[in-house]
DNA sequence: ACACATGATTCATA
DNA sequence: TATGAATCATGTGT
């Protein structure tokens, strides 16, 4: 095709100059072709399209005035529309045969990814609707947990919508950007498509390009958008990155549940359950929970003497209170785990009354003993050994030290083997009724 | 600023 | 797989 072109020009050169600058001249809108060159002799058309041409090609060299001139007047040729066509379909031959078949955009999947995700996250779609939803959704992720979170909410919720603006802000001016461009480009083709081959479709693939160049970048504004929320999320979802304690509540529960089960202070998936639920915490959280009690119980039991004396004596108290005896365990004295490391610092306090491992038949776990009793003997043993002179563990061990510590025999032991007291049980001697 | 409390995680183990 | 132990990382009180 070029070929021919360049034949076109080629063989006329020299040729048109003198017709030239009559057609230039003649250029008004309102004005008639030069001569009778009409649609009459193929030879005359010929030569016409050679003197354009010619033109075409060395209008660079004229000075601006003259050029422009010279523009208008071969815009106003009457051979102008057949030859810009013809030309336009030269291009468009070559051109579109350079990048013609990726024309077709199919919906990027990652992008779709993306969109939907924004979606999904609240960035993207209606205003408020979607980011406290997001919340809600990030909350639920976070634990179920509710109680307290609403800070927290807050928190996520405005760096969301932090987020979310500078997105849309910076979406509408890559859209307005790219809008702008557009238009511009659109004009600029427009104006030179007077000057050389640019048809409406080159235009408009053209358009199509700008849209894709400015959609990739929209893309990457989405992605880093997304890596914003998922860094966000995982800062809000990470409890480890920020911990929130336990409302107070859920802590005496839990409490209350560990020390009224200190023999065996091993919740089954069941009782975790419930407790999960009594504290608006998950299982693994209330998992979590007994394994750091227990070690930490266990690592020092007169750190949680007191704390053990507090729960006993409420459970015992609320429990037994048609027993009247352990009203003075409970008091509120033993500030100091003085009392406790008196007999118990050096040793394992725990000894005393637990891990007793060598215990005659108490082959039963936890089966054998009803889970009220137990408690109520693991409370009742720590008000004991806490209220009888600490000096005088014995006595409270031998009073009430429970069959179920043998059960396991003594979850605290391992650290500690060494002392164990005989414990006899009485069963009978503890007032086992009432339950927690 | 510091030490301590505490929930979570990791890894080894039975 | 549940647990113990060590550890991390943060919250909290001083």
């Amino acid at each position: 095709m070029m070929d021919e072109q360049g034949r076109l020009l080629q063989s006329h050169i020299g040729v048109g100059m003198g017709a030239l600058s009559g057609a230039v001249g003649m250029g008004h809108p309102h004005m008639g072709p030069p001569d009778g060159v009409d649609g009459g002799g193929g030879g005359g058309g010929k030569q016409d399209i050679g003197d354009i041409l010619q033109q075409i090609m060395t209008i660079t060299d004229q000075s601006l005035d003259e050029a422009q001139a010279r523009k208008h007047a071969l815009n106003c040729h009457r051979m102008k529309p057949a030859l810009f066509s013809v030309l336009c379909e030269i291009k468009e031959k070559t051109v579109l045969s350079i990048r013609g078949a990726q024309d077709d955009d199919p919906p990027d999947p990652q992008l779709m990814r993306l969109d939907n995700m924004l979606l999904a996250e609240g960035v993207a779609g209606p205003e408020k609707g979607g980011g406290s939803a997001a919340a809600a959704a990030a909350a639920a992720v976070a634990g179920g947990a509710n109680a307290d979170n609403s800070a927290e909410h807050s928190d996520y919720r405005a760096k969301l919508a932090q987020i979310r603006q500078i997105y849309h802000t910076e979406l509408e001016k890559y859209e307005q950007a790219c809008n702008e461009f557009t238009t511009h480009v659109m004009n600029l083709l427009r104006e030179q498509s007077r000057t050389r081959p640019i048809s409406p479709k080159e235009i408009e693939r053209m358009v199509g390009i700008i849209h894709r160049k400015f959609s990739s970048i929209q893309m990457q504004l989405k992605q880093s958008t997304c890596e914003a929320v998922m860094i966000l999320r995982s800062r809000f979802l990470d409890a480890r990155r920020k911990r929130r304690n336990f409302s107070k509540q859920a802590t005496e529960i839990l409490n209350e549940y560990f020390y009224s089960h200190l023999s065996n202070p091993y919740p089954s998936e069941e009782a975790k359950e419930e407790l999960a639920k009594k504290c608006g915490i998950t299982v693994s959280q209330v998992s979590n929970w007994f394994g750091n009690k227990r070690i930490r119980y266990k690592k020092n039991i007169g750190k949680f003497q007191e704390e053990a004396n507090i729960y006993a004596a409420r459970t015992a108290v609320s429990a037994t209170s048609s027993v009247h005896h352990g009203s003075q365990a409970n008091s509120p004295n033993t500030p100091t785990s003085a009392g406790s490391s008196g007999s118990f610092s050096m040793p394992n306090p725990s000894d005393m009354f637990l891990g007793i491992p060598g215990m005659n038949g108490d082959s039963y776990s936890s089966s054998g003993v009803t889970p009220n009793i137990q408690s109520q003997v693991d409370s009742l043993r720590h008000v004991m050994s806490q209220s009888s002179a600490y000096g005088d563990g014995m006595a409270a061990n031998q009073l009430y030290s429970p069959p179920a510590m043998s059960a396991n025999g003594g979850w605290q032991d391992a650290t500690t083997p060494s002392s164990v007291t005989s414990p006899t049980e009485g069963p009978g001697s503890v007032h086992s009724d009432t339950s927690n």
